[in-house]
DNA sequence: TTTGCACATTTGTGATCACAAATAGGGAGT
DNA sequence: ACTCCCTATTTGTGATCACAAATGTGCAAA
């Protein structure tokens, strides 16, 4: 059991454990309140409890894991106050990386984030939580990343992962029957080029599945 | 060689060495470029490479330490387009944690903050650029602290954290004579409860550093 | 003197192990 | 039947070790 071998930055243990548990706890395919263990996650990865400990350590830190007193770890539940907290900065953040995105929105993006929106859809219509979570989180990453804006994009997929597992059981609520309809606004405004009713649209976007809490 | 206790979490290894390394680059007493190693960490902290590796990679997480491909570890040198992203950042997130702040702040909060601006221009006089950056950081801190908005704090603290090598090396060519001048701003600003006022002094503080850099 | 190769050293990675604390489970006493 | 204590068992923590890649060093050949 000595094998080691491949420094290649993308097959390294420990990566591969932090990017599985966390698109899983990003899709919210981790229920809130589900309990983890250390070997548990070492033999489903096939790795030892090291690399296993190392992503869990990260996950806590990045806030999408919570962990007890003894170490336990397991998925947070949020508190209103928090998530009120997070959607406000999903608001502040991505509005401003809309922004940053606009005069680079070319029609080749305007397409992708249209059939992106026809994933959405086609999500709705099979009852697939985790691929609307995903296709929608998509979506936004898209426009994003036309910004230019490495270190805010990233802080901005943080607070999307300590958001995951709420918006899962969020998404069980609302019973969508269409996709978001500022989504449709936020592509027209794109197409218009017209800067304050795409920034108004994003954040109308991200702040209505708050609103869906307070009830 | 087997002794192992205290389960504690103030107390526990990792945690211990990463609060070590993690005001140490807040505070900009690593230089930029600065190579680490695991083994000198553990000789450093007295524990062994394990607890020493998940405080870097923790780090590594949030922006405040950089990995080669090969696992080497160092301070990041930003770029100019980053710390420009992050000063945004600051700017977005301070701002809003400052107007929550707003109607809580009281009295005796402001005399606080005033006796950290004496403590800031005692640093000035000694020329100590490490207490000058770490009394800066407790009157922005302790403004927010009123915000009751901890994940918004948490992410402002990991922007200041990624900043902090360079701040280090940006106090070296202001040649500071006298506390920032927004801070006498924001202090009448809070005094005069006028939300306004104090969005732009803090806005204007946190991008003030900036403007050292385009020069 | 300079160049190139081989070897030693340094360093990160991950597996394994010993240990302590927490948890769970069962048996004995009332 | 209920409660309490003692003991598996489970689980996180950290030290140690083996290994591979990268780096540094010295020696020999041209």
């Amino acid at each position: 059991m000595k094998q080691n071998a491949s420094p290649d930055q993308n097959t390294v243990a420990h990566d591969r454990v932090y990017r599985g548990l966390r698109t899983r706890i990003m899709h919210g395919e981790i229920l809130p309140g589900q309990a983890l263990t250390l070997r548990g996650i070492g033999t489903e990865f096939g790795v030892s409890m090291t690399p296993a400990r190392e992503s869990v350590r990260r996950l806590v830190a990045e806030g999408a894991l919570s962990m007890s007193n003894s170490g336990r770890v397991f998925t947070p539940e949020l508190t209103s106050e928090r998530i009120e907290e997070l959607s406000a900065l999903r608001s502040l953040i991505e509005v401003e990386l809309a922004s940053r995105a606009l005069p680079r929105a070319h029609l080749a993006l305007i397409d992708r984030l249209q059939r992106i929106n026809a994933m959405i859809a086609a999500a709705i219509d099979d009852h697939d939580a985790v691929a609307y979570i995903r296709s929608n989180l998509d979506f936004h990453r898209t426009l994003y990343l036309r910004a230019q804006a490495p270190a805010m994009l990233a802080m901005a997929e943080t607070v999307w992962l300590q958001l995951g597992p709420t918006m899962r059981s969020l998404y069980g609520k609302l019973n969508r029957k269409e996709p978001p309809h500022f989504h449709r606004v936020i592509l027209a405004a794109l197409k218009a080029g017209d800067e304050p009713s795409l920034r108004l649209a994003v954040r109308s976007d991200v702040t209505q599945s708050l609103k869906m809490l307070g009830a």
